[in-house]
DNA sequence: ATCTATTTATAAAA
DNA sequence: TTTTTATAAATAGAT
């Protein structure tokens, strides 16, 4: 129907192939239109074309949902049903894995170990026994930074005693009858310090450690 | 495109609006066919008439589901959201359950400790002895099971080397000079037992006890 | 269903 | 795209 016949196969050019395209969905859409108010006819029609644009039709006697329900009805074919299950099917083998880790939870913290045989008590024990030695190096490990922490604190308390000491002396000798304002006492105090050697300068040693024990 | 033109309104004689909704639907089905390999496009066609008999097309390169993807996605309109979206959900919940889970039982296991503080240590061995405290009371319990089983067993030991002995000399009185065939033996065995007092019967004492150590 | 006069859709061109 | 127009295709009414 046009000026000359065509071949029902693919337009190859592009140009050409749109045109039609267009013109067909709107005949299309067209008739679904009119069969649907000649006949009484309940009609859904989708259509995408090359650009992934989408046109669809629906008869305004019903709507998308309720067509795809008879559809269902009507083919015992399943729609949303397959994913529906998938993701069922996957809540159940989530929930399976769920369960064991709970029982397992359960045994290691001593509940429900009625059921359980010998060999799973011994299983079972091993895992705590392993849990609680690595559970003791960690501690002992910890213990170990403490300590090394504390020695540190000792050392740094050493010389902030050493540095005290050395500033009151300094303030001393500076203020003998001759009572000075704070500022210029502060200023005294960081000469001295600037002239201090550098290990002695108070430094923040390991500062996130006592967050970690 | 008839003998006549025609107004595009329900057709009121229904057999004539039978006719022209099998005409029009077999129409429209050719379009969609057309459209489908002229132009490369989608099409899903869903149709339904009065007697609610279905008649469908899909494009071959498609599927109704993918169509309807497709659909959700242009429109951004739900077709199967709420069952859909509450199995998503209850999914991520579950799955963030698990991995709870299974950083705890990792935990427990002495595993991935490095990044828990004292606190969280403390807790955790605290979970862990009590963990085996309630094991080595079921396996102190069990110990006592087994104690008493043996008792059991050995006073059953007892009471079968009595009728061993019992049933031998039975055996030996009747078969003195008068060697007797096995059945008649066997006969008098079951003879003697029948006398015997009810409580030196063997029988099977706790007879799932030992699948249980 | 099939026929066919007529309407409608649309291919090609602009 | 949309319009034009010649022609193909669809179909209303009849059979």
């Amino acid at each position: 129907m046009g000026r000359g016949k065509i071949e029902i196969k693919r337009i190859e050019n592009s140009s050409n192939r749109q045109v039609t395209y267009s013109k067909r969905r709107n005949g299309i859409i067209k008739k679904a239109k009119e069969i649907t108010v000649l006949c009484d006819a309940k009609v859904s029609l989708i259509i995408f074309g090359t650009s992934g644009k989408m046109h669809e039709y629906i008869s305004p006697s019903t709507n998308l949902i309720d067509m795809l329900d008879a559809y269902q009805r009507s083919t015992g074919k399943k729609l949303w049903d397959a994913k529906h299950e998938n993701l069922s099917n996957e809540i159940d083998r989530i929930k399976k894995e769920n369960d064991s880790m709970q029982i397992e939870l359960r045994h290691l913290k001593g509940e429900d170990i009625s059921s359980l045989n010998h060999k799973e008590l011994m299983v079972l024990e091993d895992a705590l026994e392993n849990g609680l030695m690595s559970l003791h190096d960690k501690q002992s490990e910890i213990i170990k930074m403490m300590r090394k922490n504390g020695q540190m604190l000792e050392e740094e308390n050493k010389q902030l005693q050493y540095i005290c000491h050395q500033q009151e002396m300094a303030s001393m000798k500076a203020g003998v009858g001759d009572p000075q304002s704070d500022d210029v006492y502060v200023q005294r105090v960081r000469d001295y310090q600037s002239q201090m050697p550098f290990a002695f300068r108070v430094q923040p040693m390991q500062p996130n450690l006592h967050e970690r024990i």
